[in-house]
DNA sequence: TTTAGTTAGATAGCCTATCTATGTATCTTA
DNA sequence: TAAGATACATAGATAGGCTATCTAACTAAA
């Protein structure tokens, strides 16, 4: 419950920040992984986003709009669009980073080292449940 | 970075449960501070939820159409309305705690009873330091 | 007391994120 | 080769957000 609420207005604040890069937080998520994780179908960036395949695809042809993000065919496959971050998206994740991280060590001043800690430990656990219980009832 | 996308993520998911509930996570929570923390007018709620005012009232008029929460008039001041749960909605909130808890109680069973705590110890920490910095670059 | 300013809430208009249902092209396989 | 499966796109709906602006009501100063 406390756990509900932190996170929803975690995102809220950080949306604020989101926005003066030009690019909402489920764009930037998405863009991410492909900087981290190399390019990806439209579908397994939905399965690794958990949102349903269209609103990954529009969240796609939103970046490709923004032109952070450009989408190759496969010449074996020829259904499947392969999607690669383009550098323009890669200096933007920079700066969203950056932007980010900055709002969040000037929120974290007020915390001390411990807590950074355990902070970050709490994100690497929410994932971890999420990965292990992906439809949990 | 992890922790943004940890909440995102974790939010998703949790919006799954709450539409069986037939609220949404926002009104949910609004609820859940008119529950917890009394009458509240729409000002103050937007205030404690950190959304805009407009944003609110939508969120109030939902609440109101589903018979969770009723408006009073003040009458020392006619601008102001005051929210207040109804039985309805005290009852809903009350199953939702445990629809949601059971859902996180599912997920935590991947963890240990140390990470559990982590979790609940992290969440007050996000509430902290917003609470403290809500306004941070 | 009238006028100016402030405050509470509601509306309008816009955008993004999601979903389900469905369509279309392209494999894959019996 | 015809049937089913798969990858993506499109349509249409709902919800949550925001800014700008309106009205009503309170407050204070001339």
């Amino acid at each position: 419950m406390r756990l509900h609420g932190a996170a929803l207005r975690l995102l809220r604040r950080l949306r604020r920040t989101d926005v003066e890069l030009g690019v909402s937080t489920a764009r930037l998520s998405a863009l991410s992984v492909l900087v981290f994780g190399g390019p990806k179908t439209v579908s397994e960036l939905a399965a690794i986003e958990q949102v349903s395949q269209p609103t990954m695809t529009s969240l796609v042809q939103g970046l490709t709009r923004q032109g952070l993000v450009r989408s190759e065919g496969d010449p074996s496959d020829r259904r499947v669009r392969r999607l690669r971050v383009t550098a323009a998206g890669e200096r933007l994740l920079r700066r969203g980073q950056q932007n980010r991280v900055e709002t969040l060590v000037a929120m974290m001043e007020s915390l001390g080292r411990q807590d950074v800690l355990a902070l970050g430990r709490a994100a690497d656990l929410v994932e971890q449940m999420l990965a292990i219980a992906p439809d949990a009832p």
